[in-house]
DNA sequence: TCCCGGTGGTTGAATGTTCAACTAAACCGC
DNA sequence: GCGGTTTAGTTGAACATTCAACCACCGGGA
């Protein structure tokens, strides 16, 4: 049996287009920025920046997947291109014959270190600027909260 | 010179984390969701979307672009294929020999028609389930707040 | 020991996206 | 109506992501 639709009512969906727009365009902007001043796409920054805080500056694939929101597969190419750009090297497990660890070079920490001022000032301008204290405060409650519903079911 | 970096704090951190977060997470699921049960990516729903909304179901290239968040370049190629699919038929613009109108077809139109009611059921459950009714008024004002600012500037 | 399901990770092909270069036509000033 | 600039759109190549298939290794039980 098909049940009804639960359709959205006019203030939901000018909320979800809101939405939409929005996190598209930070999104596309910071991922814009940082490719011209760090070449380097948003996605393998994350890679990088999760690296940089872990232990020994070096995870496990499976845990660095994780970590930076990535597929294996993802990480497995995205790997790649870094370790050809000298910013991350592979190294095999010690305790588990399948596993490989993937450690950030001081190069790539280099490259880090200088991309993360411009960066940070960008997620700053664009976002941080906009949003008085309060809908900070808001918008992490929001995604908190969305973040634990949508990992949670 | 160089200005000093304007570092987020520990609050700011958080909040940014957890929206990097939500917001992949909920455009991964919806996005494969959509595939599974439509054959199409996000993005290229929005296009039918936009179209299926304008007057006589046609946009030009450019104003459809602007519409659904697109590139123009981005939107040449999904085009090509949305028409290889059936689903989007090009014609020349009669008053700008330059233009080009995209045109959403009968089977284009009963894609989306049969996409929409899970695509919904999706939003819903996803995002709109997880917040309180001042939550997602809030969500609305942050987004609505952001957008401004991002395409203002 | 042997098997067998589960885990860790990679690979190649198909698909999307970006970037820069390009064609063609409209617009503007003279 | 000529010449330079902008606008509309496409193209191909490089790059990124997904999906399914795959191999190797781990662990547990008969």
């Amino acid at each position: 049996m098909a049940a009804m639709t639960r359709w959205l009512d006019p203030d939901e969906q000018r909320t979800w287009r809101a939405y939409l727009t929005a996190s598209r365009v930070l999104m596309d902007t910071l991922d814009r920025e940082l490719q011209r001043e760090a070449g380097m796409p948003h996605a393998y920054y994350e890679i990088l920046v999760q690296l940089s805080e872990a232990p020994g500056r070096q995870l496990r694939m499976s845990q660095l997947a994780q970590a930076a929101g990535s597929s294996r597969s993802r990480l497995s190419h995205a790997v790649a291109r870094l370790e050809a750009a000298g910013w991350v090297r592979r190294e095999d497990c010690p305790t588990d014959r399948r596993g490989q660890i993937a450690l950030l070079t001081d190069e790539g920490f280099a490259t880090l270190a200088a991309a993360a001022p411009g960066h940070v000032e960008g997620v700053r301008r664009h976002l941080f600027d906009a949003l008085s204290p309060a809908q900070v405060d808001q918008l992490r409650r929001i995604s908190e909260t969305l973040a634990d519903h949508l990992t949670g079911s």
